[in-house]
DNA sequence: AAAACTTTAATTGTCTGACAATACTTTTTC
DNA sequence: GAAAAAGTATTGTCAGACAATTAAAGTTTT
């Protein structure tokens, strides 16, 4: 057997590194413009194209942007949070999709994390987060709304009240939790009946919010996991032994 | 004014999120080989070079991986919670850094987090766990011990307890967190005593898991944050006026 | 002198075609 | 039948070319 796991990688992989470790080193700074193509083959001793596909894996990271013309090249990015946001959704989802996380542990992690945020967020939020979250109630007590906008204001509800914390590091952590679900909980079918309890748990959560209650925001958020995870229990269950005809 | 935010992407960017969007959605599965370059490139009507460079974002990604040979090609990769692990903590290190994050709100995020999980863990672990703990805060007692290999300890410490909830999705989000913060832990210099104080709070963490006391576990995080924190205050004051010759 | 226009140069974006390296498959040889 | 050799498909790398873009320098016009 030899399924070299130590094999050495190719050409662009190992230029991408040595540029990276540049950046997280600090010894290439934001905005700072790397040499030209041109000059890395030279530096590097590879030719243009070798150059150019370790330059894309590094953009494909956002760690650099690039610009055509006489004073272009290739700049160091600003990872905005942002951007780092949207990547680790992508990955997140990805992550559960391919590796059967079941729905049950990908909503415990969910939950467990935002009853984090709560007692925070009670203390810190301001009307805004107050005033989204009221308004995402109103939406998804809304009749004719698809399942799939339900979640998705959903997910701005949670995203929202975990914003009133005011931690940008805790929010960024928290959007690949909340977000990677949205797939997961697409699946489900909510019902007229089950809506209606997720909306006065949200109801209770925001009035915890802005009562700046945060254990009882937490414990809310409890009874809402409890909620969702029966309800995805219900309709699993039902889809496996599907139409037991009277 | 024209500084288009929506300018078309160049063509890899194109064909790499056509791919991507092709994996995302589920077309294309786990392990299936994707056509070969020379097929990719007469579908998009593109060089073979601009589908490599297209690839090779991916792969940056770890979206795909490719294999060289008669039956080698373009494979869609199994994303794995370890390659998902260290991207985060490259991201999340680059995050904090480039955004000036202070240590306080990282600090607080880290731990936030991690009380969440300390109930579960309480709940779940097991002796491997409980034993990883207690051989790190033996670690972290020996003299001589570099403040790095100090702050490295840390970290596995904190890791087995959060690994203690048995969730990987939970492990996940957290690594991110608590990894990230290395870094920033690395400018502290650790006095005896200071680390004589962490090191009894180590042990009230620990004691307080392996009596699946999940509360006092919490309390026991949140006297380290306190902890953490006022050792940071101290030393930063410190460095902002420093030797006052006595 | 100022403004508008043109030219120039640097740089990335893309293409073509070639050859090397690799690894599986088939054929040949013993 | 097993080992060795040849064949073949595929990615990895290279060289060179031209197009597109952009800022700066130069030129003309007002």
């Amino acid at each position: 057997m030899k399924s070299n796991p130590e094999l050495p990688p190719d050409l662009p992989t190992q230029i991408a590194a040595s540029i990276r470790d540049a950046i997280v080193s600090g010894a290439l700074i934001v905005d700072e413009r790397l040499p030209s193509e041109a000059e890395l083959s030279l530096q590097f001793d590879v030719s243009r194209a070798t150059v150019r596909e370790a330059l894309k894996r590094l953009a494909a990271q956002s760690l650099i942007r690039t610009q055509r013309g006489a004073t272009g090249g290739a700049f160091v990015n600003r990872i905005s949070f942002e951007a780092a946001h949207a990547q680790q959704i992508t990955t997140s989802i990805l992550l559960l999709s391919m590796n059967d996380v079941s729905f049950e542990t990908a909503c415990e992690a969910r939950y467990t994390l935002e009853r984090a945020c709560a007692p925070l967020s009670a203390k810190r939020r301001n009307s805004i987060h107050i005033k989204m979250m009221r308004e995402e109630i109103e939406l998804q007590g809304e009749e004719g709304l698809s399942d799939e906008a339900f979640c998705a204001s959903d997910v701005t509800f949670h995203r929202a009240l975990v914003d009133g914390a005011n931690n940008p590091v805790l929010s960024y952590q928290l959007a690949g939790a909340v977000e990677a679900m949205q797939p997961l909980m697409n699946m489900i079918t909510f019902t007229a009946r089950s809506r209606s309890a997720i909306v006065t748990l949200h109801r209770d959560i925001a009035d915890a919010i802005e009562a700046q209650d945060g254990a009882r925001a937490s414990d809310g958020l409890a009874a809402l996991e409890i909620e969702t995870q029966s309800l995805a229990r219900r309709i699993f269950e039902q889809r496996q032994r599907p139409s037991p005809k009277t």
